[in-house]
DNA sequence: TTCTCTGGTGAACGAGCCGTGAACGTCGAT
DNA sequence: ATCGACGTTCACGGCTCGTTCACCAGAGAA
């Protein structure tokens, strides 16, 4: 009943919702649909809210909102260790969940955000066209460089190791992946946007640990 | 008297506790024990709260809650730059106290860990770059002498033993590592970050115990 | 003072990381 | 079918960094 309640005010709010009514079921569409945002009751039938959480952490890091009953700190402090991202208490205005929606997905939001122009001093990156200017001059870039271009320099001056990398711009399927791929995608980079390759200022190593995007 | 009360309360919310009637033995006890919390009246017979808290922060992170009497912001102030983790002040619940414990025990439980950008007046430490800038100057540092100095500067004036940094920065497997391996990382930060290495002022030896950083 | 122990110094070695060049496979276009 | 662009893999070599060691300097104790 709370459920049809939530679905309806969030497909209202312009959210594409899918339900559950009980958590094997739950656990099966997450797996089939992977959804960008969870909202988890922890009375559920057939397994409770908090076990299914905890199988969820085991293999995704989809942000999870926990609805409950009980006010007290305990469920709170309980969601929160095993890995919800936020916490709505019953009763509650279908507002405020929204509220906290939209708090989490900006939270979690960073990762998608591969349609934005970054702009520096030497380089002019545009994720809508995927066309680099470097110093004055447009440079053309395969997929995977540009790809690889974009993570690290929007962030700039954060150290990437090679692992985060291949988990952020390869995708999900970069388990047994070659941290060398990224080695030898930095050096092509490198070469296409760098005044002198041998002596990189832009994308910097960090011996040991990544590399490092340098406005 | 405030003490029984107190224990009693979090005896029956399942803590474990220890009591010390006075600073002094407050002081034997956690260094025998170890506590994961403090509850520190700032009213004690032999060595007063505010001491012991000083005395405490020189060598360990234990978070430690203060109870005062008095309501006044100087104390408050003044608390929380010896380091308390938190504050109450009498008269409060026991209700409240729990609280603020299960919070600053959240806070504490995940070993916040190497993202952090540390300031100080003459350097600043950045996580995220893994880049320190030393009187303005940007520095690169090797990973082993980084994570040194973050672990460092992370507790300033708070003294860390060979075999404690060992532990921290080199982590499980270094049972059998050599502890000069600390003191060479030592020299070659001092001569990174010192203005005099020949006169240490930021990272400075306390003999016979270990290393300290002081802002 | 003298002795002992801790910490500082310089140098050297070896491991492992990163850069390099080249080759191979795949996919789509011609 | 052929070709070219792109992604991936790999071996090799240079070089950084971590570690160790012998030796020296200085603090503390007797």
């Amino acid at each position: 009943m709370v459920r049809e309640v939530v679905c309806a005010y969030l497909d209202r709010e312009g959210y594409a919702t899918i339900e559950a009514e009980d958590g094997e079921t739950a656990l099966d569409l997450v797996t089939s649909t992977s959804p960008d945002l969870i909202v988890l009751d922890v009375m559920l039938p057939k397994l409770d809210g908090y076990s299914l959480l905890e199988r969820l952490r085991r293999d995704t890091d989809v942000p999870v909102i926990l609805l409950t009953a009980r006010a007290e700190e305990v469920d709170r402090v309980l969601g929160l260790e095993l890995g919800a991202d936020d916490y709505v208490v019953k009763p509650f205005s279908p507002r405020e969940l929204v509220a906290r929606i939209r708090s989490v997905l900006r939270r979690a939001q960073p990762t998608e955000q591969i349609a934005t122009t970054l702009e520096y001093d030497q380089i002019v990156i545009d994720g809508a066209s995927r066309q680099v200017v470097v110093r004055g001059q447009a440079v053309d870039m395969p997929p995977m460089e540009f790809d690889l271009l974009h993570q690290l320099a929007a962030s700039p001056k954060r150290v990437f190791s090679r692992a985060e990398l291949l988990e952020k711009v390869w995708g999900s399927s970069s388990d047994w992946q070659d941290p060398s791929t990224v080695t030898v995608h930095v050096r092509r980079l490198r070469q296409k946007i760098e005044a002198d390759p041998d002596d990189p200022q832009l994308l910097v190593t960090v011996w040991g640990r990544g590399y490092r995007f340098e406005p």
